[in-house]
DNA sequence: GATGAATGAGAGTTCATTCAT
DNA sequence: AATGAATGAACTCTCATTCAT
C-alpha cells in the first residue's frame, strides 16, 4: 500500500470530519499509521498537503465528469449528463466533495493551485458556449451561467447527500430551466 | 464611540480578509484600537465573538430582506423583490455577506447559533409555499427549492460583487425560471 | 458596616475555600459587595491585602490566647489553658485558623509581616522558660519546644475541626507529656 | 540523561524556592534545559506535573521509611527508628520534604493523588495499633496519634534543617513521651 | 525512507492594576 | 470615597516543523 495515498486519505477524512484546524499533523500521522516525519518526506508543509489534496480531488472530479462526454450529443443531453455525473461523484465521494466546498474559498489554497484548478472547467464552459450559439441557452456571460448552475447544484447536493436518482434528475432539470432561453 | 461595535467590525474585516485562523485576538484588538482584555469584557471567547457576529449579520440580512415585503403581492413579485434585496444586501455589505458564506458551514458555529438563524428563513419559505399552492412553482420540497435558489444566487453574487442592476435582475429571473412550473 | 472589614472578610472566605490563586480581585470585590477600585482605596495591592489579613488574624489569635493568662498560675495550668484557648480559637474560627496554616509558609508573606507576627509568640515562650527553670519542662531549646507543640496541636485540630472538649484536652495533655521532664 | 527526571528536578527546585505560582512553565523549562513543549510530552499539564511530583516524592519517603522496618522489634524501637528515618529523609532531601509540606494541603493536589498517597501510611498505623494492643501507647484514635506525631516532627525538622543526631533523637523521644501511656 | 522526541513561536485567555467618571 | 471598563503583561498550552537516529 502506498504511504502517500494513506496520508492523503487520512488528511481528507480528518479535515472534513473535524475541520482543518482541529486536525493536527500528529493526528493525521496517527490516522495514516505513519510517523509525523514521514509526512514531511512527501509534503513540505501542512499547507502543501492541503493544496495537493485540493488539486488532486478537483482533478479527479473533472476527470470523472468529463470522461465519456459525447461532444456531439445534443447540448441539453450533455448538460444533463455532465451535472448528473457531478452529483453522482458527490454522492459516491461525500468526503471529497465536502472537502472541495470547505476549501474552495479558503485562504489556505494558493493562487497557483487555484489557477491550476480553474482550467479544468473549460470543457464545461464549451457546452454552455455551444448552447448559446444554438440559441437554446440564455445569452448571459458563460462563466456566470456556470457559477449559477454549480452554486445551485452544489448547495442542493451538500444538504441532501442521500438524494435518489429522481431527486438528482429534478435538480439538474431545474438548473436547465434556469439557463435555457 | 461604541467599543463592542468596533470590535465586531474589526473582527469582521479581518476574518473575511485574512481568514479566521490568521486573525489573532491580538490583531483584532489592534484593529479595533482596544486592548486584548477589553474584548473579553464583551465576549467570553473568540468562538463566542464569531457566533455573535454570525447571528447579528444573519439577522441583519433577513431583517433587511423581509421588511417591507408585501405578502399580498403576486408570488413572482415577492420572489423577485426578496432575492433582489438579498443581492443588494450582498453588494452593499460585501464583508458581511462573505462572512456568512465562510462561516455558514464552519465547525466554529454552535448548534445554538445555527438553530437561532435557521428560524429566520421561515417567511421566505412561505413565499414558495404560496406559489406551490397556486400551481406556479414546481411541486418540490420547499426547503430544497430555497437551497437551490440561495446556492445559485449566493454563488453568483460572491463572484460578481460589482454586478449592476440588470445583472442582478437577470440572475433572479434565472432562478425564477428554475423553480416556476 | 465597615467596607474594609467586608473586604477582609470576603478575601478570607475565598482564600480558604477556593485558594488564593483562584480568588481574583474581581471575585473578592463581588463577595465584598463593592467595586474593584474600592479595594485599592484600602489596600495597595493583593499582596498587601494578604499580608494585612495575615497579621490581623495572627494578632487576633494571640490576643485571644494571652488575654486573661494568669502568669502566677502553675506552669502546667498556664500551658494547658494557653493551648486549649488556641484550639478553641481554631474551632470557633476555622476560616481564620486555616488561613494562618495556608499562608504561614507562603512566599506571599513579606519578611516584615513575618517579623511582626513572630514577636507575638514571646509571652508563650516565657511559660516554657518558667517551666524549664522550675525543672518541670525538658531542657531543650525553648523555640524548639514551642514549634514541636504548635506543630502537633495545629495538625491535630486542622484534621479534626469538630473535636469535642475531651478530645481537645487529650491532645493538650499529650503535648504536655511530650515536653514535661 | 533522563529528560523527565530533569524536569521533575527543576520543577521541585523552583516550586520550593520560589513558590508554585511564581514558577512558570517557561522558567521550569529553562531550569530543566529543555523546551516548553518538551514538558508537555511528559506531563499533560502543570497540575499533572505537580501531582506526579507529589506522589513520587511521598512514595519515595515512605519507601525509605519502611524498608528494613523490623516488624518483630519492640514497638518503641519501631517507632523511634521509623520517625528517625523520616527525619533523616527530611535532612537529606530538604527540597523534597518542604515540597510535601507545601503541597500536602494545596488545592492543586487531586483527590486521586491524595487517595493514592494516603494508603502509604497504613504500615505506620500498624506500629501504633500494636503498641495500643500491648498497652504501651495511649488509647486514642490511631490516626489522631499519627497526625499529632507527624505534625510535631515535621514542624520541628522544617525549622531546624541542620539538626544533629542528638537533636533528632530528642525530638523523637518527645513524641514517644507524648503518645506512650 | 521512516521515525517521533524535541522545540519554541504564537495562540487564546486571565487578572492585578489603573484612572476617568 | 466609590466605581468598573479598560488595559496588556504574563500565563498555560498547542502544534507545525526539525533532525538525530
Amino acid at each position: 500500500m502506498n504511504k502517500k495515498d494513506n496520508i492523503l486519505k487520512a488528511a481528507l477524512k480528518l479535515f472534513v470530519e473535524q475541520g482543518e484546524q482541529a486536525s493536527s499533523m500528529k493526528w493525521i500521522a496517527k490516522e495514516a499509521k505513519c510517523g509525523i516525519g514521514t509526512m514531511y518526506n512527501y509534503f513540505q508543509s501542512k499547507d502543501e498537503l492541503i493544496n495537493e489534496l485540493y488539486v488532486e480531488i478537483k482533478t479527479k472530479l473533472f476527470t470523472n465528469i468529463l470522461e465519456e462526454l459525447n461532444h456531439s450529443a445534443p447540448v441539453k443531453q450533455q448538460f444533463v449528463e455532465t451535472w448528473l455525473k457531478a452529483m453522482n461523484f458527490a454522492v459516491s465521494n461525500p468526503l471529497e466533495y465536502t472537502f472541495l466546498e470547505i476549501f474552495s474559498h479558503s485562504p489556505k489554497i494558493s493562487k497557483q493551485a487555484s489557477d491550476e484548478v480553474n482550467e479544468l472547467i473549460y470543457p464545461v464552459l464549451e457546452i454552455f458556449e455551444k448552447g448559446k450559439k444554438e440559441g437554446i441557452i440564455k445569452d448571459i456571460d458563460t462563466l456566470q451561467l456556470v457559477i449559477f448552475t454549480n452554486g445551485a447544484i452544489t448547495s442542493s447536493i451538500l444538504r441532501s447527500p442521500n438524494i435518489d436518482e429522481n431527486g438528482k434528475k429534478a435538480i439538474v432539470l431545474m438548473a436547465w430551466d434556469a439557463i435555457k432561453s
